[in-house]
DNA sequence: ATATAAATGTCAAGGGGTTGACATATTTAC
DNA sequence: GTAAATATGTCAACCCCTTGACATTTATAT
């Protein structure tokens, strides 16, 4: 592979010059330009990034540390992370923790050795210890880590407002919050929070369930959902912490004879394609995933010039579909 | 940071001692390797991964190009090659293509200047010149892409064998083939093959629709179904090239009452967590995303040893649900 | 005690770019 | 034509780790 040597020979001009017109940091007359160019044309020369990066002790990489893949709404949040990162030139490093917090070290170690210019934490690492004396910025997605670390989410708590407001509208009178255990500081609790505080203005207790927390991690419901079918079989509206929940509800119901929306109105979160995939649509919360994730890189991407907010929070919005 | 010299002063070895139990290059008395261990924690070292990769000129990395991850099955590859890539000590460096031919080449050269221990090819590219000078190993998944570049795949032919005779079995006279519009090189075009030749040996003729190539980005396969069933009102059974339109497939029809599976039997591919998800729960063919992922991991990581053949397949399996 | 093997040390040259200091050559402006 | 501005060149150190060649010390075996 030709390097910056070879590119310097042939253009017949000095590897600083050459070095110096990469990285633009002078000008560079048109004519020693084209002569660089050419001869990297010629050589197909390639810069090679380990040792710029080396040299400039940061690579242009952002870690990305996330639970799973195997989740729609992270798919999503995977997606458009890595768009935004290519956008700005950066290149990203996939880290899946598969919810267990060792792994979470580990990869936010091996981040560090690879001197990445931040990292995104969408998963549920509480041990900070190690992340403190860590130059590289970092920023936690839809949850908060430590009172340090600065975070962006989605507007949790009105999330569950408008989804109790929609219900209300509806006129429900038993409504339940069907959700995944919490970890702490998880932004999703505040969810539950805006759902009940708005019932309760109208002197409506909601009913919260939670699903094991293996749940999770298969995403598979079915037996949570028939254990709270049957000990909840007043309800008339059940509202979820995500579509995939959601889903299998209205599966449970299409089984079971259950006529959603007239019997039982259901309400998603994060309007994944799922929504309007199943039958009936679902009503959702739609989460700004792509500006949640767009902030989190461009903190990063900015870092120097711009420091990071402690909290960002990016407004949600109630989609009505067919199951309401 | 602490740096390879400092750790070797403050266990009094020198640079290369440590390096060397480092690399585990040669034996190293237990004495010196418990003052070098105590040394390394005692500073906190990490190895530069940036400067380890320079000298050895290889980096421990891994790319993935991929057209989306916006997307179920895709997801589940990501999740899959994520696991063993950190399995075998790799790190992955994702990269979306978004189905442009031409972020893909951009891709390529990104990881060759970081000089990735090899790449794993899940998306369209044709354009191959650019790939050949290239000293790590490529291995493309589920498409052919040259003569030249070894690909791992499942059994495509099979599985619409498998589907075919499902049908078969279960008296469809009237199947139809619901699928992308083809790219070359797709592996998933022999779905169709075995499903067409298995009906022809029954003397039945496949009714095959191809919906525009701009559903297989958005995912949104509504209107093409529509214009499906307005064509062909009298099939009896379909078979989706994957389990996403096999479930806006049963959306339209519990919109419009067609009783599935008593009129229409449906199935899918891919066996996603939707399959099961959705009611009637669909049977479809599953796919060993798992054990494509881990042969194209092994074959990269294994490199140096084992050449890799020009061409895996492994079997696939036929899932039956609800919906047939 | 001696020969052999094992463990470290020493030294220095990479790997491929970046960067600062300073010198020199080339343009541009008036 | 001269001064100021712009464009290159020169040189060398630095980023941090790896590795080969060879020398030296220490442990093990007989």
């Amino acid at each position: 592979m030709a390097t910056l040597k070879d590119v310097a020979e042939r253009a017949g001009v000095t590897v600083t010059t050459v070095s110096r017109m990469l990285n633009n940091r002078v000008q560079i007359s048109p004519k020693t330009r084209d002569k660089i160019n050419r001869a990297i044309k010629e050589l197909d020369y390639q810069p090679n990034e380990l040792a710029r990066s080396l040299s400039k002790k940061s690579s242009q990489m952002i870690g990305l540390i996330i639970a799973t893949a195997n989740n729609y709404f992270f798919c999503k949040v995977i997606n458009s992370i890595e768009r935004y990162t290519a956008m700005y030139g950066y290149k990203l490093l996939l880290c899946i923790s598969n919810h267990e917090t060792e792994k979470e070290v580990e990869y936010f170690s091996m981040l560090k050795a690879h001197k990445v210019a931040g990292v995104i934490l969408a998963s549920h690492t509480q041990n900070l210890e190690k992340y403190l004396n860590f130059t590289a910025p970092i920023i936690a997605f839809d949850r908060t880590l430590s009172p340090h670390i600065p975070s962006v989410c989605s507007d949790n708590f009105n999330g569950g407002v408008l989804a109790a407001n929609h219900l209300l509208e509806k006129h429900c009178k038993r409504p339940a919050y069907f959700r995944d255990t919490q970890k702490t500081g998880m932004h999703a609790s505040f969810r539950y929070d805006g759902f009940a505080e708005t019932f309760r203005g109208h002197g409506i207790e909601p009913i919260i369930y939670s699903a094991p927390p293996e749940c999770f991690i298969s995403m598979r419901y079915e037996d949570s959902i028939r254990a709270f079918f049957r000990d909840h079989p007043e309800i008339d509206s059940v509202f979820t912490s995500n579509d995939i929940i959601a889903m299998q509800i209205l599966r449970y119901c299409a089984q079971n004879g259950i006529s959603v929306p007239g019997q039982l109105k259901v309400i998603g979160y994060d309007d994944t394609d799922l929504s309007s995939f199943c039958y009936p649509a679902l009503t959702t919360i739609s989460q700004p995933v792509d500006d949640n994730c767009r902030f989190a890189v461009e903190s990063i991407v900015n870092f120097k010039e711009k420091s990071i907010p402690i909290s960002t929070v990016f407004p949600v919005r109630l989609i009505q579909r067919e199951s309401t």
